[in-house]
DNA sequence: CGGCCTCTTTGACTTTTATCAAGCGCCGTG
DNA sequence: CACGGCGCTTGATAAAAGTCAAAGAGGCCG
């Protein structure tokens, strides 16, 4: 466990509002490790004993279908923690996970856990508070879909995607472009149109590996800033 | 308290996950009243020692700006708790509360409902299965933004005000059309527009009064059908 | 009663994204 | 090595919603 995971557990809602003490103590409880891409974390119908938070690499969540093939549900990324739900409900995992890209994780077994929220319940409120806050935040956000456009979320998740630096940077897509489409809720066709418009950001792809050239003016681009053809600015 | 205000609560997040007997202890420390329009709940500051669940009728958080007048924040209406975060957290309420439109409310104080919690973890543990779960829910819908056109969410909204009977109705809009054009997500333009396109499905509306021929039509262009005037259908 | 102000509606136009369609390139297989 | 499939890109077009502008409708106040 480093400092830098640390600050990546912060971020994750589930771990939020905890203070220093009370993340320590939940700690003691957890391991981190790191993961190969196309291990198999768990499989639907196992016992949903654990959860995990993403601290670095990719993740997916599926179900098998009749036919054979899958059905990808979810995709979880660095700060993001997935199959608490079913951990808290204490039956079965309802889909299957596995490493898609090399994986750093963190997993927090149910039994410890439980245990440390029953002894100190305060946890489990201040759990609830930070939970709160950001589903509030999130109906918010679902309600008024004036969220950014399609560019600015490619944009977003490539900086998700680099380790948060500022240089040039190299990274591998970790799924089909499709795919990731889906993820960003957009057709493929505009997710390619959206990585043609950050070309002008030093944004250069070629097949699954995107090269980024200014990771500072992606962000300053998802944070409200203009394309540089935009001649309009404010 | 009445059978239909339990119905209510079972799809409060907060509440959805809790058994018959855990939903049953937390309620030994509620109250349910009536609220007239208008009635302060709370103003921004004081001591966050309770929050509210809407039974029926419309609340809303609001915040003076430093000019005298108030900018609302959020609109809650049946079916949603409001505060709960700032009472888990325990400081003061980030901002105030007012009864739009004649409310019935449930109110949780801090102090028993947190004693509740120590007493039986297992409840702490059940709310947060339930949160987790709406949580991953919300932000698959906000990572996948195809949700439903405005249309489509007017049509939800008109859905929620009437009290989902199925026959005409006869609906008051709780607010300016600007406003609730907002707490959706579009323009007050888009808005209007929108209930004009559900002039076909029998929605007539004169100043803030909203009348519903059909309910049922409504819920099913809600549910994916299309417009009287769609020649296309599936 | 008249004037003004705000909210709402309507119209024309722009922007954004989905849709339809075609073409390109990589890659595995025969 | 040619073929065919599949994923990706690109272009043209259409639908949805935002923007700008102006007109209509109530309500409030003098």
């Amino acid at each position: 466990m480093e400092l830098q995971d640390i600050e990546i557990l912060r971020r994750v809602p589930l771990f939020a509002g905890l203070d220093e003490s009370q993340l320590g103590d939940l700690l003691r409880d957890v391991s981190v490790r790191d993961h190969p891409k196309g291990q198999l974390l768990f499989q639907q119908g196992d016992t949903a004993d654990r959860f995990y938070v993403v601290l670095g690499g990719w993740v997916k969540i599926f179900r098998l279908t009749p036919d054979g093939d899958e059905a990808v549900m979810a995709l979880f990324a660095r700060g993001e923690s997935f199959a608490e739900a079913a951990m808290f409900m204490g039956g079965q995992f309802p889909a299957s996970a596995e490493v898609v890209e090399q994986a750093r994780l963190l997993r927090v077994e149910s039994r410890p856990f439980k245990n440390r929220l029953h002894a100190e319940p305060e946890i489990a409120v201040a759990m609830l508070a930070s939970v709160s806050l950001r589903m509030h935040y999130l109906v918010g956000q679902i309600e008024q879909l004036q969220v950014r456009s399609s560019t600015q979320r490619v944009a977003d998740f490539l900086l998700k995607l680099c380790s948060s630096e500022d240089g040039p940077t190299e990274i591998a897509l970790p799924y089909d472009k499709s795919l990731i489409a889906s993820r960003l809720g957009m057709k493929p066709e505009s997710f390619s149109r959206a990585l043609a418009r950050l070309r002008d950001l030093g944004v250069r792809t070629e097949r699954s590996r995107v090269s980024i050239a200014d990771a500072a003016a992606l962000a300053e681009y998802c944070a409200g800033g203009s394309l540089p053809s935009d001649s309009r600015s404010s």
